[in-house]
DNA sequence: ACAGGATGCGTCC
DNA sequence: TGGACGCCCTCCTG
């Protein structure tokens, strides 16, 4: 059984759909394309085309040759699959749903012999778990530590609050993709942002629009941020420039704390880029890893650089994620380009020491410990697949759990990484978005999806039918029910649907877009196309959508700037 | 409306 | 070990 829409219980929100185009060509519904097992051309409607020979052979002519008045080219191709180059079959998008070439191995959990339409761990709408080998990691230490830590963590799971509602959102936020997020550690209403400019956004999105992008605090990437332990009035950001920035989010005031490449740029091979970061607020420590392998550590009270830089991955290849342990601070977790996560003793920190190595199939785009007991670990890593191992004091040769999620991604796009919910007080909530679209009520969409790590099910996937764009950057609010997700240059918040105030008209959509001078005419809107929204965005640039609900009156002659 | 580009990793030799 | 090449569901610009 192919894998078909899922129905889902969407806001009442019209999607209109150019009837042209992709549709047109799409004259298989769902039922054609179910029959339509292995390869399906053969048996597939002739498009109108007169450019077609007798053969079922396309003809191109190249029109505007003909038009200059040159003798026209013609070139004959047989239909051929985009991706093997092989007649008989057709890779790419009908309508929403997308059809693998069969020739390759399953796009989601990579064994070959079926493709992602019919993978064992999407038709079921779970997804796989692949059980550790050894079920028992448990030894006396972690008795001792389930004894001593983990009186917090309740044995019965409660339900899941999932925000799945878009209250708000800033559409064209950053002008490049967003790379990162952080909610404030004390203010529940300020969001910060990076992007792939360089540019960092502070964003209070209960006033949603009160923001802020500062432009000139790093020249590229962004890829992670902390928040000063001892002023939350200050962040500090790692960037692909080489550089660590601390800045003030009042003023925008901004000064480097360590740059890498104070000769600037003497090409490819010397230039560095600072990728994992984390503070040691035990120690002051800010600790930060670069592409080369490399481990740096800057004392936060001197803002000086301490110690020589210590090789923590394989020499050359980028350290991506750092994550201090949040119950013992002298335990560190580093990830890579390596295909490696490993476990560190801060107090013997050189090349070659690390308590664990946890091996991966390709790169490691995350790896944290569990936000409470900090006894587990989770990692996102390239070859689809999220990995847990239950407790750091057991046997860590195999995770525990291995889940298939899709986030493999080609280029192009900030890497996926599954995050832990903090609030979760059975450390069994995580949060990722996929890579892969899924056939929601004909749109292709993009969930953010949230997993229960413990059984490998899939919770909840969020989407909205207007967000048609992937979202790989989600962070899940320290202490309340929210979520905020950065998809492409958009930020948006999503808060539980039964928190929501109730809509008032059922057909009214809870977002409107409130472009610079443009109330009135989306005012009670139900919007939300997408293609709408940019339109409107692209006439007015300082355009942006917010909750209808929660919009005050007073507010509507403010947001005219 | 469409082409092209930015861009990172895996594979191959 | 290193360079060339390809790529599967992007997304934006010109």
């Amino acid at each position: 059984m192919a894998p078909r829409t899922r129905r889902v219980a969407f806001p009442k929100v019209l999607i209109e759909r150019d009837t042209d185009s992709e549709q047109s060509s799409s004259s298989d519904d769902e039922n054609e394309l179910e029959e339509n097992e292995g390869p399906p051309s053969e048996s597939e409607p002739e498009e109108e085309d007169s450019t077609k020979n007798g053969n079922g052979e396309r003809i191109e002519e190249d029109l505007s040759l003909k038009r200059k008045g040159k003798e026209p080219i013609t070139i004959s191709l047989k239909k051929v699959c985009k991706v093997c180059k092989k007649p008989g079959h057709e890779a790419g998008f009908r309508g929403a749903t997308y059809i693998d070439c069969p020739m390759k191995p399953c796009f989601l959990c990579k064994m070959p012999g079926h493709t992602t339409m019919t993978c064992p761990h999407r038709v079921a709408i779970e997804h796989g778990v692949i059980p550790a080998p050894r079920k028992n990691t448990r030894n006396t230490v972690e008795f001792v530590l389930q004894r001593q830590l983990r009186p917090r963590i309740l044995p019965i799971k409660p339900a899941y609050v999932i925000p799945d509602q878009v209250c708000c959102a800033v559409i064209r936020y950053h002008s490049r993709r967003v790379t990162c997020l952080e909610f404030h550690p004390t203010k529940n209403n300020i969001l910060l942002s990076g992007d792939k400019k360089g540019q960092v956004g502070v964003w209070d999105f209960d006033k949603v629009h009160e923001r802020m992008v500062y432009q000139n605090i790093h020249t590229c990437i962004v890829n992670n941020m902390r928040f000063k332990s001892t002023d939350d009035g200050m962040i500090y950001a790692a960037s692909s420039d080489g550089t660590i920035s601390s800045t003030d989010l009042e003023t925008g005031m901004s000064s480097s704390l360590m740059n890498l490449n104070p000769n600037g740029w003497q090409g490819p091979s010397t230039w560095r880029m600072l990728y994992g970061m984390d503070i040691n607020s035990e120690k002051g420590v800010l600790l930060v890893a670069d592409n080369f392998g490399f481990l740096y550590m800057v004392d936060t009270r001197s803002n000086s650089k301490t110690g020589e830089a210590v090789l923590i991955h394989k020499k050359g290849s980028k350290v991506v994620g750092l994550h201090c342990n949040p119950v013992q601070p002298e335990l560190l977790l580093s990830c890579g380009n390596d295909h490696f996560a490993r476990i560190w003793d801060m107090r013997q920190l050189k090349a070659g020491s690390s308590l664990s190595d946890l091996s991966h199939k390709r790169v490691v785009n995350s790896a944290y410990f569990s936000p409470l007991s900090g006894s587990k670990i989770l990692t996102t890593s390239q070859d689809n697949r999220l990995r847990i191992w239950d407790s750091i004091f057991g046997n860590l040769d195999s995770p525990s759990r291995e889940i298939v999620h899709s986030h493999d991604f080609n280029r192009h796009l900030t890497p996926f990484r599954a995050e832990w919910d903090p609030k979760d007080p059975t450390e069994s909530l995580a949060v990722i978005g996929r890579y892969i679209s899924e056939n929601y009520n004909g749109a292709a969409l993009h969930p953010i999806d949230f997993i229960d790590i413990s059984t490998g099910q899939l919770v909840a996937e969020v989407m909205d039918p207007n967000i048609t764009t992937i979202s790989p950057v989600n962070k899940l609010h320290p202490r309340d029910d929210i979520l905020a997700s950065g998809s492409s240059r958009s930020l948006f918040i999503w808060r539980p649907k039964e928190k929501s105030e109730p809509v008032e008209k059922k057909d009214e959509s809870n977002i409107i877009i409130c472009g610079g001078c443009e109330e009135k005419s989306v005012k009670g809107s139900l919007v939300v196309k997408v293609t709408m929204i940019l339109k409107m965005i692209d006439m007015h640039p300082r355009a942006r959508i917010f909750d209808l609900k929660r919009l005050n009156q007073n507010q509507l002659p403010g947001l005219a700037r």
